[in-house]
RNA sequence: GAUCUGGUAGCUCAGUUGGUAGAGCAUCUCCCUUUUAAGGAGAGGGUCCUGGGUUCGAGCCCCAGCCAGAUCACCA
């Protein structure tokens, strides 16, 4: 492994810390009684306090120091004197362990005394301090000046979602945004559980992918020799033990779907799903209106949140558009009795991109995505989905054609889905027998039918209305995040390159000729290499980078030697 | 999958018809006892993403690839 001069130079101080029976590693544990906020908080002059952290700043100043010390709630000014440290004669403590040996990274324990410099700021006189955890790799340590701009910020992307331990460390805000996303689901449990609904877990690996219309990750069970897959929705399961009794269960549901990645898009993401039993769709929007309202409340104080340009204001109620009424609202056109031809005529003639595999229920769903979805930029349900495109829906009261289902709008994109859930079992077999007439056609997000659910509904489900959120979704517009990938601690990154150390062919080849001579002169070598201007640099700087040869100019010119 | 942009020191970034690589911070050495924008002086540090090509000579031009970001397409 190639070491850069800092991780070489952390690494001798190290060997320096043990010579000097210090360990950089120690067992024993640290009694920590303070953080950085309980001492802001409860500041009292000469206070005893034992803190631990990040040594994350150092002001050097001849025989004293201040610094800054990060521990899990921020920051705390710490200051070191020499006289303090080191009552006696012996300085090293504080000339060596800390003004040498120490580095911005280290973690360090510190016993010492509160006060308050000239400057007014609150600090830690430092009495002792102890080495906890050595850091051997430089942070990337953005500054901030006075006014606030920040300089040499750790903003790559690529780097920051790489090494999201460092980006955590070194950028406060990043932090936030998960301290939230945690604040969102404990305030949906604490909803859920209030009302007691019952948090479940149900399988990830499943024979058949079911409850979504999305490509799966397909693995393999050695002993039973089947093909499982990893799901993609956990809604048949749920309902599932609705047949089994319970009147309330939720289950956050880690998903999987082998599709396209993007900014919004992550193959493994967090969806929550709830169903209740002898409810409908129509108490599930109030329900969702509560929820969202309580969730925004919680996490960041307030029903209002900042999503890029706009403000998005969560307080309930929020209003509800038939999807027929809103494409007659954004294209002036009424699907309301069309047959496939019309709509497919309409769609061609929007201009939408539409072909022979979608069927009615496709065809409206693209029209909408199209014309209309974009429009909601506020909370807003859009009801009553044809029915051909919910599979897992109960026909509407009203109307055959369509769906007892919602979904909920947030600045143009689906946050929630919800039905009254299909609860005739026969009905709900046809329906699936639809999906592979669809998957037949073309349509590689069809269902496969599942005879262990037909089962469970053929004793009995109640009436039930059930209800999903993209949690992920969900935080990026509670914390105003474009990206999913900076709501995910670690959002799915192709593999990095692992670079070889090994000799490529040319320096192999360079390498044997230069070991068939003692210290040949550099044109001599490059002559009988035989190599290309270009190869032959990357070959001769690849020896030198790799410290297998050298290069050395004298009076008489410049000579290679192998070492 | 398409298009565009980018990849240079530990970090953030410069880099002139193509002439052997620069700054600030960080690091190292020395000086500084209540500072806070980063004190003063000096030094070291590079696979210019990878592989080919053009050229006397490539960080720069050409081709192919890798990775990332943005936009679009896809995403019940």
């Amino acid at each position: 492994m190639q070491l850069s001069e800092q991780e070489i130079v952390r690494r001798e101080k190290l060997g320096k810390l043990r010579e000097l029976g210090i360990d950089p590693y120690p067992a024993a544990l640290y009694p920590v009684d303070h953080t950085s906020k309980k001492i802001k908080a409860d500041f009292e002059d000469g206070k005893k306090v034992v803190i631990a952290g990040r040594l994350m700043s150092r002001r050097i100043q001849g025989k004293a120091s201040f610094a800054e010390l990060q521990d899990a709630d921020g920051r705390i000014q710490v200051y070191f004197n020499r006289d303090e440290i080191c009552p006696n004669e012996d300085k090293s403590l504080y000339n060596d362990v800390y003004k040498k040996l120490l580095d911005i990274g280290d973690f360090i324990g510190i016993e010492g005394e509160l006060f308050q410099t000239q400057v007014g700021e609150k600090t830690v006189m430092v009495k002792d301090f102890t080495l906890l955890s050595k850091s051997l790799k430089p942070l990337p340590l953005p500054k901030t000046d006075a006014e606030g701009k920040t300089y040499d910020e750790f903003n790559d992307p690529e780097m920051r979602y790489r090494q999201r331990y460092a980006d955590l460390v070194v950028n406060p805000k990043v932090k936030d945004v998960f301290v939230k996303r945690t604040k969102l689901f404990n305030a949906m449990r604490s909803f859920f559980n209030d009302r007691e609904y019952f948090e479940v877990e149900t399988p990830i690996l499943q024979p058949i992918p079911g409850g979504a219309a999305a490509r799966p990750f397909i693995t393999h069970h050695n002993s039973l020799d089947i093909p499982l897959y990893m799901r993609i929705a956990n809604e048949l399961y749920l309902k599932r033990l609705i047949v089994g009794g319970f009147d309330g269960v939720y289950e956050f549901s880690k998903n999987f779907r082998n599709e396209g990645m993007d900014r919004t898009h992550n193959p493994e993401f967090t969806a929550m799903e709830i169903y209740v039993a002898y409810k409908d769709y129509n108490w599930m929007m109030e329900f969702t209106e509560k929820l969202l309202e309580h969730c925004a409340i919680s996490v960041n104080g307030t029903t209002k949140s900042t999503f890029g340009k706009h403000e998005i204001e969560w307080k309930a109620p929020y209003p509800r558009v038939t999807m027929r009424q809103s494409i007659i609202d954004f294209t002036g056109f009424d699907i309301d009795g069309k047959t496939e031809q019309e709509l497919f005529a309409f769609a061609k003639a929007q201009g939408i991109d539409v072909d022979d595999s979608m069927g009615k229920g496709k065809l409206i769903d693209e029209i909408f995505g199209e014309k209309c979805e974009g429009n909601y930029i506020q909370p807003t349900f859009i009801t009553d989905y044809p029915k051909e495109m919910s599979p897992l829906c109960k026909q509407h009261r009203d109307n055959p054609e369509l769906t007892e289902r919602f979904e909920l709008m947030v600045c143009g994109k689906e946050i929630a889905n919800a039905y009254s859930e299909l609860n005739d079992p026969i009905d709900q077999r046809e329906r699936f027998e639809a999906q592979v007439k669809l998957a037949d056609r073309g349509d590689d997000e069809a269902m496969f039918i599942d005879q262990d659910f037909l089962r469970a509904l053929e004793y009995g489900m109640p009436p039930t209305s059930g209800l999903g959120i993209g949690m992920d979704r969900l935080i990026m517009f509670l914390t105003n995040n474009p990206s999913i990938q900076e709501v995910l601690f670690f959002p799915q990154m192709k593999p990095e390159k692992t670079l070889s150390v090994e000799l490529n062919d040319d320096e192999k080849h360079v390498y044997e000729l230069l070991l068939k001579t003692d210290q040949p002169e550099l044109n001599d070598l490059k002559d009988q290499a035989g190599l290309s201007n270009k190869k032959w640099d990357k070959a001769i700087k690849g020896l030198t980078a790799k410290k297998v040869a050298k290069v050395s100019k004298t009076e008489q010119g410049l000579f290679v030697e192998a070492l």
